[in-house]
DNA sequence: ATGTAGTGTGAGACCGGTCTCAGTTCGGAG
DNA sequence: CTCCGAACTGAGACCGGTCTCACACTACAT
């Protein structure tokens, strides 16, 4: 404990006090714009503060106060654009309102989740936005709200828990984009999405763990079941994410098979990334030769040739929202646990063709 | 001050001492891991901290010992994928190392940056890494130094500023792809990057407040000197990074001038995205209306057709070594500033061609 | 003159940790 | 059987803030 003695040690209030010739605790009340103190004195201790460049602990004033003026940010993966630009958004909102950020990736690892929530939990922050990797595993996140701090669920909803919820309607979406796959005369669907499953086969939905993606699949199987399209399981396909070869290999794996798909739809803009590059060095042609449907407006999309179609999530939007719902919370809001659903929005570009077969047969 | 009396209370050391019947003092040396304890009473407080579900206060933790366990990351802007990988990398190797992460975008603005940087330094990170938004206006990131708080320059250095760097050799980078371009018969050449300038043309190089920016050009310049092109100053184009609308203007007027480049090299892949776009827009070709290399291999540029060569930027490697550094430093190292020049590498594809005039003498 | 309300100030407790220091206990050496 | 040091423990100071409380002083009504 040799930092009293340091010439680099911070000034501290009663440095600052000392300076100005008056108590710590009239110090304390200028610094922190709290008490009453009478003009003189502010000023002279403003000029003592600005002397010897005062700087307030942020730390020790939330030790006192409970309050951290921070909120805690758990995403599956910043490099995905997706998680980048939600970020952004709640951390403008977050400043807007005076608070900051701490940032956690998971990595889609529940193990990683946890430890990122015990952390900021010890960095006492004021609220949490998460992404949860895995709906099957959630008793860190029981006890977040067990323990009454807010709590905003971002893209994933997750069923029985007490806490509010910003997602889209991934279901609808799924069902629509399905549906205009099989309109156009597609019988032969797949559904693509990045989880590690062993045998990397989907045998049910107990199977899908992220709650945004179930929610997709039950859309996509609910419209190929309306349209009377037998057996459209064996279209979902599970491409591993733990590594990018692991997942590319998936992919090829699905092109080559003896009947492979005639319309893709895939659940992210990573995995729909992979799709066109396996086409492109396989010279497949969009959508002659498959049409391709991606969840999420990634920027490669609109310059792609032909563009992308894809089902527009408004992520910033989103992110706002969670942001704005969780510093109410955070002010002494008490109202029941909201559950805002965000429309999506279909962008239709080029992807989208007639089966070949179909154009054999009119 | 009711905290004590709320059922919601976090439980302290004091709880666990008065639950396992010990003093604060053992509990504290039990929880903390410091002191000796005897095996039995470390059984003993531990099982009481299991039942009580103890979380140690991390910020009051931090206000006793000095550090916090964070470093701090201001950048520009996390929305733009050069910097998404870059805190990825990032706060992946400060985990490794047990460290945090706070993050704080400025928006490429120094006002915004200056007030991170307060923010930071008032919740006492142990160190920054900063891409610092404007190389005229550094007087803030010089009291960082001045304190002695590790800081770590990230992409932009800064001449006269003791602190380490991490960039890439952009002078060279951008004089080789500029080589190339005039080797392919190209002499009217344009340098597009995001910057603000009133009024918007490019007068000198004082003008260029980012440093790396500033080098890239001087790379451009230096090409087109050697190469005997006149008055290549013309062509550096700053469009503006305020909003996307004037950036898109800023391009457009580029693309119609009486005698527009024939090709551009763009500094970062956001203008390079703008570009393409309004080039689709008004049906011109690459690479046979105009040539297009941009800075940072952006995930776009490898599936546009044709894919754009691009100037590849060790983003990830960049990240890894600049919280290497950074966390060097805190750990106590006290070598002089380093200055890490990592290199970046041409990625060949599709977009550079030959002059249309070119081809019609040849 | 007295009451009384209000303002400004300082002393010191407090937040939840760390850490110093002064015992206490115990074992083994002399 | 005493002495010494090591191992363990508790009391309490400390970190840098906030905040309560008591007190001094003024100003104004009674």
């Amino acid at each position: 404990m040799d930092r009293k003695t340091s010439p680099f040690r911070p000034v501290t209030v009663a440095d600052v006090a000392r300076r100005a010739e008056v108590s710590k605790a009239t110090a304390a009340r200028v610094l922190g714009g709290y008490g009453p103190v009478s003009e003189e004195v502010k000023l002279r201790v403003q000029a003592a503060a600005k002397a010897l460049d005062y700087r307030p602990n942020e730390l020790a004033r939330s030790v006192s106060t409970g309050k951290s003026g921070t909120i805690g940010i758990v995403v599956g993966d910043i490099e995905n654009a997706f998680f980048g630009i939600a970020v952004r958004s709640i951390s403008d909102t977050a400043h807007r309102h005076g608070f900051n950020v701490i940032l956690a990736n998971s990595g889609e690892e529940v193990e990683a989740e946890k430890a990122a929530l015990k952390v900021l939990v010890g960095k006492r922050v004021d609220g949490l936005i998460v992404t949860p990797a895995d709906n099957r595993n959630v008793a860190h996140l029981r006890d977040i709200v067990r323990s009454r701090r807010p709590l905003v669920l971002f893209d994933r909803p997750i069923d029985g828990l007490a806490a509010d919820v910003v997602a889209t309607d991934d279901r609808d979406a799924a069902f629509a984009a399905t549906m205009r796959l099989i309109e156009a005369g597609h019988r032969r669907l797949a559904y693509v999405t990045a989880l590690n499953a062993e045998p990397p086969v989907f045998t049910g939905p107990e199977q899908l763990y992220t709650s945004s993606v179930k929610a997709r699949i039950d859309g996509f199987l609910a419209a190929c079941h309306a349209a009377g399209i037998e057996a459209p399981e064996r279209g979902v396909c599970l491409a591993g994410n733990a590594t990018a070869g692991l997942q590319r290999a998936s992919v090829e794996r699905l092109l080559s098979a003896v009947e492979p798909p005639t319309a893709i739809l895939a659940s992210d803009s990573l995995v729909a990334f992979e799709i066109f590059k396996a086409m492109q060095a396989r010279s497949l042609r969009i959508p002659d030769d498959l049409s391709l449907v991606s969840f999420y407006d990634a920027e490669w999309t609109s310059v792609t040739t032909p563009p992308i179609s894809v089902i527009d999530q408004p992520v910033y939007d989103m992110g706002t929202q969670a942001a704005e719902l969780l510093i109410a919370r955070i002010n002494g809001e008490t109202l029941p646990a909201r559950h805002c659903v965000l429309p999506t929005r279909f962008i239709e570009r080029g992807s989208i063709g007639v089966p070949r077969s179909m154009m054999a047969t009119t």
